[in-house]
DNA sequence: TTGTAGGCGTTATCAG
DNA sequence: CTGATAACGCCTACAA
């Protein structure tokens, strides 16, 4: 079954291709008469515009490309969750592509995207992604442009963020709260901005309360996995058997954590007390629940295409285009694994 | 910073279009001189063929397009994962829409896809899905079409499933083994093929070891949620104290069971022994571990995009294209959930 | 009110 | 070896 063309239509009415489609745009220069006979043909015949010619004569695809580290994720399922609903809304179709956390893959998927020429591009930066080369091709080249969770500050884009040092401050300002004198953080690899500004909090708010830092308390993961919360508890456990606190990156760290802690009969909150960060929905069900901070990810999705569909409009009206950042709310949320001693 | 066309080239080499394009292809009837010059400018200039009109003249878009019922679910993230991998090695890229378990959504997901002239399209069923008009129109049309992991048996297109049936049966005779009498199902809703052949696995096992099927110990969710697993849980154990054995459709729904049994002091597996399906990662953290049916996700979503792959190659080269079926092996994981009594 | 003509950028056919 | 020409299907000035 061929699709049906403007041509055809034409054809089988006896009138010109111009007017089949002025009809079918409903061009106040046709006559009712001919609309009719137009449209109904078409909707006969099951007539769908050709989307190739459609996008080579408009230069648009209403398609945007959306580059995120690791499709197998809570936290990023909701994010792709979360643009695609907020596109489909719009007439857009989301193509999504993986970065492995690997910046030569991320700079190939960017080039990939130029190729198909997306209307434009959302993209949350790799962990290993310290050079700006190809986020700066995509800002001169004038492709809308929006960078949410992990970000590189410098390029000037749209940006969905969240307050990390404010969260982490908060994080760690609980667990000070409820009595622990000896907080080991598990935080993420040396590049991500996130990682940075949460390990920041941590510090920043253990000197606020008049808590030396030690940086010896820190241990830092490569690939923010379960395995990795589950190796540093233990040697957290090991070389310092009186932390009596523990701030995680991320709750799949956090549940690693627990989950050795439990193995060796550790109390928590009594002994240790373990928080985490993302508030994902498997820190309820765990023994004992986990406390966590509150990280939009849904939420997060349908802002960052929000401002790409700002910017894309904007730009097609000819207008300029002055990026925003939107930054959304965190919060703190009490459960087992942190009480007052 | 616009992007440049063959038509720039040749007018800056002074030479046709036509030549142009050959010389970038490598036609055999190109000098190697004009080549070279070509090449050359090309690279200098940052030249990449305008997509939309390739699209135009070869009809091809070289996207695919991938329908899930829900993009945050592990198993599904994981075959998305697996899509786009295996796209991405062959030079796809792919678009990925939810049904959210909706009928309506899927057929309007449909066609969008058809308007957008994707090259083929990937679907696993909605639950509602209870009609297969839409899918007709797929094949009717002549677009490549791979069904996986739930589907409709009737359509005739390639499919990638498992044995949910033998699968099921898997599980049911474990519990069996271990020595429980009385075994519950929590089973999924009434549409999917899978859900059905996994009950019908349960009950053909009970019934081939002597144990009278007992419809009253069916539970049916309608979502498939990890809160259902908490209500049935107690249903089961209101209605029917004496159960000492559930199989639950998926580990989300094992997991709300156990947690709502570990809550009330069950032992598990002392009184009471669960096993899930699907072989989630959090099976292995949550205490006890949680017995379960391995179900490969990842290899599914490989193995429907390879499919759908061959599919595109046979359709171009004009050839005629007979649907397969790839059946993915499953397994028993026996873990603490499920112990001899 | 309707139609003609040109072009979007590429590819394929066929002559030169 | 090179190039003119048409075509993919649609859109939109501009004519008629």
């Amino acid at each position: 079954m061929k699709a049906t063309t403007l041509k055809e239509i034409a054809a089988l009415l006896g009138i010109s291709i111009t007017t089949v489609s002025k009809a079918l745009k409903d061009y106040p220069d046709v006559s009712p008469k001919t609309k009719k006979a137009v449209k109904d043909l078409a909707e006969q015949l099951n007539f769908t515009p050709n989307s190739f010619a459609v996008n080579l004569r408009t230069k648009e695809s209403r398609t945007i490309g959306l580059i995120i580290p690791e499709v197998v994720h809570h936290f990023f399922s909701n994010i792709i969750k979360g643009v695609i609903e907020e596109a489909d809304k719009n007439g857009y179709l989301v193509i999504i592509l993986q970065s492995n956390e690997s910046l030569e893959l991320e700079k190939k998927q960017v080039e990939l995207l130029f190729n198909k020429r997306v209307d434009g591009i959302l993209i949350s930066l790799s962990n290993d992604s310290n050079d700006d080369h190809h986020l700066k091709k995509i800002v001169t080249r004038g492709i809308p442009f929006v960078q949410f969770d992990k970000i590189a500050k410098l390029i000037p884009s749209s940006k969905v963020i969240i307050n990390d040092q404010k969260a982490a401050s908060l994080a760690t300002q609980h667990l000070i709260d409820i009595g622990c004198k000896k907080i080991a953080h598990i935080r993420g690899p040396e590049n991500p901005q996130n990682a940075i500004d949460r390990f920041l909090g941590y510090k920043k708010t253990l000197e606020k309360n008049g808590i030396p830092f030690d940086s010896k308390l820190v241990y830092t993961c490569q690939n923010v996995t379960y395995e990795e919360g589950v190796r540093f508890a233990e040697e957290i456990l090991r070389d310092h058997p009186d932390v009596d606190g523990i701030f995680a990156i991320t709750d799949l760290v956090a549940v690693g954590a627990i989950y050795y802690l439990n193995e060796k009969n550790i109390e928590i909150p009594g002994q240790i007390s373990v928080i985490g960060f993302s508030n994902w929905f498997m820190g309820q069900v765990m023994v004992p629940k986990l406390s966590t901070i509150d990280q939009p990810s849904f939420e997060m999705g349908i802002a960052a295409f929000s401002l790409l569909l700002e910017e894309m409009n904007s730009r097609r009206d000819g207008g300029s285009f002055t990026p925003r950042t939107i930054e959304l709310e965190t919060g703190l949320i009490v459960r087992e694994s942190t009480l007052k001693k």
